[in-house]
RNA sequence: CGAGGUGUGGCUCAGUUUGGUAGAGCGCUGCGUUCGGGACGCAGAGGCCGUGGGUUCGAAUCCCGUCACCUCGACCA
């Protein structure tokens, strides 16, 4: 390919809205462009590198005995109204009307897509386990599309679906899918991706991961020890705290707090430590507005997913009327009479000599002791996990909370969709079941993004050799020139014939022009040809990671580039 | 959905306060000089100033509406 003809335009100055650097890079590089909010084009580079993480993925997907399958883009809304996801789900999912009036979908995952293909099928125990898979365009109508590639509403996505007969078979194959995901994002350049623990939200089910870059901009936080390798999303994962009671409980009093509502300013005038008070955090369900209370220690904040899923239904934070009986700013678990759903943190039990609400406009209670004021309280987790807190693992150790984007997750979906559509087999013993499901996905264009953001410089991105859009960038330095021309040209042909993927930049351009496009497409192997080396009858091949560079006589040239590419492809799949 | 911000050639932005013929740099086209890190000269092309209404002799500029985008929050396989 010559460059000189590679459509899509690449410029020197970053882009306005471009928030991170690989949404700037990509842009600028001309690998994407823009067309709506959340939906964007690929130009011929981006193309090639999502094509060959597809390749990479394939290769992996039907190592672990997938097959490739495709769903369709648009379903039918009833469909989704068998797996009861068409009211549950929100404007997530983009619905519309076909010129019948029929109520229709644009599929942004593919549960219910994959148990209507196999529900026929898997009538017998004997064909499990089986797994299938497609790689193909989702949408989903975001609420807030950000990053370039990163989050958007259209975007192309392998997403995986087993089917077993046993807990045990899932959990097996489950493990099975997680080395495999291993393997594709060491091959795609980025062995430091992580597998964390994470809450498995609308999907159902219990065990799930998400696969994790770590890196400032990410969008998700996660929470790792260092000492004993625990690692979850923070929505995920569980707050421990200890307390060690005071000595002596003193007895419980109400102090006049005149416009003191938060905490902060209330300890701050009780000269308490901000731990040593318990405050009250106001939700209401959202189905009808009953309010939730959670107590919890002064210093911690509440996890609402864990809040939700503790609830089982959605919750917002609350608008406390005046009839509702509650003292907004001045909530204390002691003498809380008010209607609402009343709950206890973890960060609370065994505490004593604490400042709380006294469920009075102005008042606050000193001297509160859990133990003895509030006997029948149940404790629960609703904490957010913070930084420094203790690892829920070794109980050793403190965690460190860490940005991520989630490049991809495996759920174990258990038999949520095969109940709800109502998918049997046989067992040996003639016995009805539902079969077990497992799911997982990868976004593609994401993990492109996430390579890029994790491996870049200030002159662009510098694409792992797997995946890069080609593997050799020529440079004819003064192509004016009739033997650099000819020696270049001729290089081209070589390695086309030696079956390398050649980005041929032969424009008669300025050197900086030249190498400041090379940079933007990030090619690992770049080879000069220019009058000042071949006066050396030499070639330069350099590295864009800056790795190495070296002159090698011209007509070996060709040779050694190909033993650099293979090095470089063998290594990251290693 | 809440709060804030921004819309002026392909890109980055000035001009808006105080209304008076639409600007610069990059990029693009042509010619010439340069030539190993985004060179230079000359000559060009390209804009209903997001959009609809209003005020005014006159609106990119003031007023009202609306749309889009960006940031933070909410939401989220």
């Amino acid at each position: 390919m010559k460059l000189e003809k590679l459509v899509g335009d690449r410029f020197k100055e970053r882009p306005s809205d471009c928030q991170i650097d690989s949404h700037a890079i990509m842009v600028r590089g001309g690998y994407i462009k823009y067309v709506a909010n959340g939906i964007f084009s690929l130009y011929t580079p981006a193309k090639r590198i999502t094509r060959k993480i597809e390749k990479i993925i394939r290769e992996e997907m039907d190592r672990i005995d997938g097959q490739e399958v495709q769903f369709p883009v648009v379903m039918p809304a009833s469909l989704w109204e068998e797996s009861g996801r068409y009211s549950s789900i929100g404007s997530e999912l983009l619905r519309f009307s076909d010129r019948n009036s029929a109520p229709m979908v644009l599929g942004m995952t593919h549960e219910e897509a994959s148990v209507q293909l196999v529900r026929e099928y898997g009538q017998s125990y004997s064909k499990y386990p089986f797994m299938i898979y497609q790689i193909q365009t989702k949408f989903r109508d975001e609420a807030r599309p950000r990053g370039g590639l990163i989050r958007v509403r259209e975007f192309t996505m392998k997403d995986a679906y087993s089917f077993h007969t046993s807990q045990e078979d899932l959990e097996e194959y489950y493990e099975k899918c997680h080395k495999a995901y291993e393997r594709i994002f060491k091959r795609a350049g980025v062995p430091e991706v992580i597998s964390v623990k994470s809450d498995s939200g609308m999907m159902g089910g219990s065990v799930s991961h998400e696969f994790m870059l770590l890196t400032p901009v990410g969008e998700d936080s996660i929470a790792i020890c260092k000492e004993c390798g625990y690692s979850a999303n923070m929505e995920a994962a569980a707050s421990i705290t200890e307390n060690t009671p005071d000595e002596v409980s003193a007895a419980m009093e109400t102090v006049h707090t005149p416009d003191l509502h938060t905490i902060e300013e209330v300890c701050d005038f009780l000269k308490l430590p901000v731990n040593k008070s318990c405050k009250a955090v106001v939700y209401q369900r959202n189905s009808d507005d009953s309010y939730v209370v959670v107590f919890l220690r002064g210093d911690m904040d509440v996890n609402e997913t864990k809040l939700r899923n503790f609830l089982g239904c959605e919750i917002h934070p609350a608008v406390i009327t005046e009839d509702s009986g509650i003292a907004a700013g001045f909530i204390g678990p002691v003498g809380f009479d008010a209607d609402a759903t009343v709950l206890f943190d973890c960060s609370l039990k065994n505490a004593n000599n604490l400042c709380c609400g006294a469920n009075k406009t102005d008042y606050h209670c000193t001297g509160l002791d859990m133990k003895s004021d509030c006997p029948n309280a149940e404790y629960h987790d609703f904490a957010k996990i913070t930084e420094g807190g203790i690892c829920p693992s070794c109980h050793k150790h403190s965690v460190t909370i860490s940005r991520g984007i989630e490049v991809g997750n495996i759920f174990q979906l258990g038999t949520k969709y095969t109940k709800s559509m109502n998918m049997t087999y046989l067992d040996s013993n003639g016995q009805s079941h539902n079969p077990i499901m497992g799911c997982y996905g990868i976004g593609v264009g994401r993990l492109a993004a996430s390579v890029c953001e994790a491996h870049h410089d200030d002159y662009g991105p510098i694409w792992p050799m797997p995946i890069a859009p080609w593997q050799v960038h020529i440079c004819a330095v003064r192509s004016d020139d009739a033997e650099v021309k000819q020696c270049a040209d001729k290089l081209y042909d070589t390695l086309i014939g030696l079956g390398a993927e050649v980005i041929y930049d032969d424009r008669q351009v300025s050197a900086g022009v030249m190498f400041s496009d090379a940079d933007l497409l990030g090619v690992p192997l770049r080879v000069i040809v220019s009058p000042r080396n071949l006066k050396e009858s030499c070639c330069e091949i350099s590295a864009r990671d800056k790795s190495f560079s070296e002159k090698v006589p011209v007509e070996e040239t060709a040779k050694r580039v190909t033993e650099l590419i293979k090095e470089l492809m063998d290594k990251a799949n290693s």
